[in-house]
DNA sequence: CCAAAAGTGTTGGTCGTACACCCATGC
DNA sequence: GCATGGGTGTACGACCAACACTTTTGG
């Protein structure tokens, strides 16, 4: 990256916030920035976008560098302009909200996550808390530039869209076979309170099964033996 | 406006949608480009961001530039980043939604409206179709650049929020004094379909009236007599 | 080894709210 | 003719309760 930028035009960057639920809850990954402006703090990736692509391409680029993964669900968030938000110079950054699944990214060796850590996030009245792995926990404010902002726009988008999008299915770890209750679970983590199981399943049922979205399998297809009473497996179909 | 622009840099601009309600009908409006590229095409009212300030300061700029109109609801829509999106070079547009009362724009006189002209705006599965104070009828794939496409995007956007926000109330011509009726227009005219009056009036009296949002006036204060029924007047209190 | 407990998945009911659709009344 | 209000049926979420099937636990 560039230490210093030149004055006289606007650069543009893209910001991408990688999503995913793990344990019941939302994570997110960061990296530790190890050049100035904040030096060691916690960062959302991010790059410039070339004159010669566009911004989805330069999140693809992002992603390619740093991960194992492709074809994670993409989608633009919302553009921070604010004149000082870059110590450097003037940056535009266009931040992206990336969903990929816990299961993807746990299989991933460790010399291959591009220096990125997970957080778990939670997000109240109260503000912006994000917990570390090793149990640390820090707040939107002690984050690089204002990407604790941009991360609360993030979380706040993905709880809205949750509710008429089918951007849920995005974190299951195996779409072709999945237990509603762990689809359930992912309602739960983002949007960070209880849902109704009796509920959820004739909601899911209405909106997803019967249109053909969605797809009991057959039930000789036994899934591994857990506790309980044994769950029904589906599969989503189309997208 | 610059005809060319330096091949080795991104350059940022806002495109504001400037939307209101006027006889029940969504309308736009738009201006007829005197320069290449795309000379004589109708497009959104665009400006470049300056270095020293943010896009919603260029917002303001440029909506100062054009109309006697202050204080009118802006907010970002989405931020378009295709490569070749404009001829002379590389060009993002973050574009926004501003929403201006029809009686603010009917009372500006002729020579201070920027050039700017209204469009009715239909858009529906087949696509976008705009309809000029004459009478002409143009599709999205006529304006400049892809304005269409914006536009398209901008009128979901606004049918989306006008469910869940309240967004209508800044169609109003005047907040302080407006009858149901005319909230409902307001309704009906963005999501372009007619609105049950019954269940429109209970869901914003318990949504709205309930929260004192919204306060009936004194029947003292009468309006001038219409047709029919006289009807309530409400004054929107807070926003 | 067997029976009870506990955990998980699944189905059902009720209640209140909200909307679609229609109709009645006030001025 | 327009504004306002009521009524019925349907859909859905909150909340609660029951049942099905399994593993775990404890005597």
């Amino acid at each position: 990256m560039h230490d210093f930028l030149a004055q006289d035009q606007i650069f543009v960057t893209v910001d991408i916030l990688i999503m995913t639920v793990r344990e019941g809850r939302l994570n997110l990954l960061l990296s530790r920035r190890a050049n100035p402006p904040y030096p060691g703090r916690w960062a959302l990736p991010g790059r410039l976008v070339a004159t010669d692509e566009a911004a989805e391409a330069a999140v693809d680029r992002l992603l390619e560098e740093m991960l194992p993964v492709r074809g994670a669900f993409c989608e633009q968030l919302y553009t921070f302009t604010d004149v000082d938000r870059d110590p450097r110079g003037r940056v535009v950054s266009i931040a992206y909200l990336v969903i990929v699944p816990w299961a993807r990214l746990a299989a991933i060796p460790e010399g291959q996550f591009g220096g990125l850590r997970r957080f778990g996030v939670a997000l109240d009245a109260v503000g912006l808390r994000l917990t570390g792995e090793d149990g640390a926990a820090l707040t939107g404010g002690e984050l690089a530039f204002d990407h604790g902002r941009i991360i609360a726009t993030g979380v706040q988008r993905l709880r809205g869209k949750i509710e008429y999008t089918d951007i849920a299915f995005r974190f299951l770890n195996d779409p072709s076979a999945f237990y509603l209750s762990e689809l359930q679970s992912v309602f739960e983590a983002v949007l960070d309170k209880p849902v109704d199981g009796s509920n959820f399943r004739r909601a899911i049922q209405s909106r997803y099964e019967d249109t053909g979205l969605i797809a009991q399998r057959a039930p000789s297809e036994q899934a591994p033996k857990r506790r309980g009473r044994p769950a029904a497996l589906y599969r989503l179909n189309q997208p």
